[in-house]
DNA sequence: CTGAAAGCGCTAACAC
DNA sequence: GTGTTAGCGCTTTCAG
């Protein structure tokens, strides 16, 4: 049950347990030939480097901590899909953990890892108030944001241009004859949904087009949410709307189920456009179109800047924002004329 | 940027650093008095426990390895999720790989695990040949196998009754007066599915059923290879099939993809039954019926029994094949008499 | 080219 | 109650 250790097969090998440990890291500074033996020893003996042991003197453990708002939530698990690809290509292992939304739980996960001896961090932040509650940590060890909340933060963040991206649905919406638009999801406390609020209310008063909410009580999206939200939307009739833009493509996934229930058809009787981009939203008979956040390249351009970090790059915080992308699916059509002047 | 330790907080603290140990381990051979001084201290001073110093003379990390077959796929990610929010109750972390349905990545990584000296380690084996392959490492780890392919292997694993949950299924189909009905996805190298495939042929042998199958020749299963295989198959007129049961979810949402961009209607003109249950199965619109793994209690029950392992639990290996369950949505309807008498 | 020895930060056994 | 000390398995000078 326990590890064949370095000194095990210096024994065996009849050498001291240094030249052993010199076999094993490609030391130049050793005969081809003892070299050879040992590996084989090793190898017959079953050995495995003891990682724990080296970080202990190398000072790294060639891990990252991976800290999301939650596991499951399709858009948090296609960014853990990216970070983990890119990390392990650089050599680099993930810890997994989430912070349920919770300043305090994100504190304590951000302790822990910083207890593991985690190389380096990529986070996802809870809320509006991360960067404060872990300023001191992020002072000892390299960390990356991923997804805004960092504005005027001299910390490294990679997200996506929020307000443009809103901005861009809207101009599509309205290219598309809708003036009734309303926003769905609105959350308190979110920067990056402060953020697309002033896109969408910048459009609605470039356009002279009057403002309409539904938000979002829970600090958090889903499918479900989305869904209870839009049943209480949709029980007020006739809907003073023709589109919704829905801050999530998990929100609008929900929108589009209650609309089922409720007979309401997208996109005929209401065009749907939601945010992120996520899979399900390229799937057959939903073909949702979205805003899309460019996951892959958030976590390779996370990941690099981190690296690089954890390499000893100095200089100003890596600030990367990078442009949003209008996917044309199904679920947006013109405007029908007579239901949009039915509240006109 | 480096830590403090221990004997940085103990020269502050004027005692020695056993005591700071003691202080901060809940060791009750310590007066009240100083261990409130020094948790003071240490809370000042922003210490951080260093759990890999720890783990070299405990022996022990807290930390259990994760095996998937891949990270991108909503069977592995839901399963991952469950995984991580039993072990981190039980008080481990999570460290993710893939073996990329490789044999030999496979075996890679689990080394590497057992090089971070993981606690113990859960794994989705890559192929049929994963037990013999790693056999030796099993017996320095503590391992359990999730979702099959161990049959008469000494290990632990937990897995879904696979050939019940094909019965099931062919049942309900001939229920609904399907006598064509085709096994979509036969993917030979797994044991999964053969024992999938059994019970197909079982079922057909039973009811005198023609055995029709439409083969994977990948060794992995996405939506985007569903829909390849798909319009394969929709390429020779007439169908001669009024029903598909697809070996997985993925698979099933590929090919009412195809059959969307065919012409074929699901489920008026053919039914689809899939398997697994994944989330995207619930969604509007999509309404898959199909066979449920139990993925919350499969990763419970693993997590259990390793963690049981791990704290010394000895006798037989748990070997638990739970039962699987119909799921009805709207994908499956009765046979319509004219296409099924087509080509009888 | 190889061996000896120090030490990474901590826990735990042992003294006092 | 508190201090001293011996490692845990490894890498890395420093000698030879």
């Amino acid at each position: 049950m326990s590890y064949v250790t370095l000194k095990d097969i210096a024994k065996v090998a009849k050498v001291s347990y240094s030249t052993v440990s010199r076999a094993l890291s490609g030391s130049k500074e050793i005969s081809e030939a003892t070299r050879q033996r040992v590996l084989n020893i090793c190898r017959e003996m079953g050995y495995t480097t003891d990682f724990v042991a080296r970080s202990m003197v190398t000072g790294t453990t060639n891990t990252i901590g991976l800290i999301l708002t939650s596991v499951n939530n399709p858009f948090m698990s296609e960014l853990a899909n990216y970070v983990e690809q890119y990390t392990r290509a650089a050599g680099y292992n993930i810890i997994l953990c989430s912070s349920a939304h919770e300043l305090e739980q994100e504190q304590q996960v951000f302790q822990l890892l910083m207890g593991r001896r985690a190389d380096g961090i990529i986070i996802v932040p809870a809320s509006q108030g991360s960067y404060a509650s872990l300023e001191t940590f992020i002072k000892k060890v390299p960390t990356v944001f991923i997804s805004g909340n960092s504005r005027d933060m001299p910390v490294s963040y990679v997200s996506v241009d929020n307000h443009q991206g809103i901005v861009m649905g809207m101009e599509y919406l309205i290219s598309l004859g809708h003036r009734d638009i309303l926003y769905f999801g609105r959350r308190p406390g979110s920067l990056t949904h402060s953020v697309r609020v002033e896109g969408y209310l910048a459009s609605c008063g470039k356009h002279g087009l009057n403002a309409q909410f539904k938000d979002n009580t829970n600090n958090f999206t889903s499918i479900h949410n989305g869904y209870e939200l839009a049943k209480e939307l949709f029980s007020h009739r006739p809907l003073p709307f023709t589109a919704i833009f829905a801050s999530s493509d998990t929100n609008a996934l929900g929108i589009i189920k209650a609309a089922d229930e409720d007979g309401i058809r997208v996109p005929e009787d209401i065009s749907i456009l939601g945010f992120d981009n996520i899979s399900y939203a390229d799937l057959p008979k939903i073909e949702l179109s979205t805003i899309e956040q460019p996951k892959e390249m958030m976590a390779a351009r996370a990941v690099e800047e981190l690296v690089g970090r954890i390499r000893g790059k100095k200089g100003e915080p890596l600030q990367l924002i990078l442009p949003p992308k209008l996917i044309k699916r199904k679920s947006c059509v013109k405007a029908v004329q007579e239901t949009a002047s039915l509240q006109s």
